[in-house]
DNA sequence: CTTTCTGCAAATCTTTTGCAGCTCT
DNA sequence: AGAGCTGCAAAAGATTTGCAGAAAG
């Protein structure tokens, strides 16, 4: 990226809004709210140049395919996708661990997910193939 | 999964042998070698039945679709894609944690990717964009 | 002005589905 | 026979790319 766009700052500011990683439909539909007529291919491109500079980071979850959210390294909400008995998760910064590695090999980043249920949903069961 | 078929043992086999999590093209490639004319569909139509079944674990790798690999609770290699310096990664069952969750909200299962560089490939760096 | 974006449409690629025929029990 | 599978081809989705025109610096 070395322009900045309506485009690409539409784009940062549904995901900075949306306070959880968005899907590319999600973020263009936010993003035209404020930029009509913008197109999928343009979300894409943004989304990979914005990625490549560090601003944001790309999230890959069972059952979605690419989430995109604001890079940070503290808490960041992921998914609150209707699945049944799996409403949230969370991904955490970890310190380096470096046990059960083969022999010589270095770790350079790391990503944890914990799958779970929250308050909410434990009240509010889906049913099971909702 | 109802019936154990020579395509599906083909798709186990192949998983196992290759000792690291497969992309469906891969799979198929190798499952081709022992029942030959076997199809893309195939491939797909059985790893679901035996994700569902619990014999394998489907895994989401950044730059990747899909790898499947046996269901373990162990160390598993997750990919060796030729990315620059990012030649190994690896998945490893740890105890649950609680901390920095948000109030209520309970932790099922989680999963743990390390991304780093091994002994081998910090001999030999694949150029930047190879 | 010049270079870099954008929107649109077409092209790719991955995964799913419909169907008729085949297979295991 | 009968349920469950398979291969093929078409369909459905997601992401990328080519190109002419628009926009940022």
């Amino acid at each position: 990226m070395e322009r900045i766009t309506k485009q690409s700052t539409a784009i940062l500011n549904a995901i900075q809004a949306a306070q959880r990683p968005l899907l590319a439909p999600e973020i263009l539909e936010a993003a035209a709210l404020e930029v009509p007529g913008m197109g999928m291919a343009t979300v894409y491109r943004n989304i990979k140049s914005l990625v490549d500079n560090g601003m944001l980071t790309t999230v890959y979850l069972p059952g979605e395919i690419r989430a995109t959210s604001l890079h940070t390294t503290t808490i960041t909400t992921i998914s609150t996708a209707p699945v049944a008995t799996k409403c949230l998760t969370y991904t955490i910064a970890l310190g380096t661990c470096n046990s059960w590695l083969p022999k010589g090999f270095t770790v350079e980043s790391h990503e944890i997910t914990l799958y779970g249920v929250c308050e909410t949903c434990k009240l509010n069961p889906l049913p099971p193939s909702a």
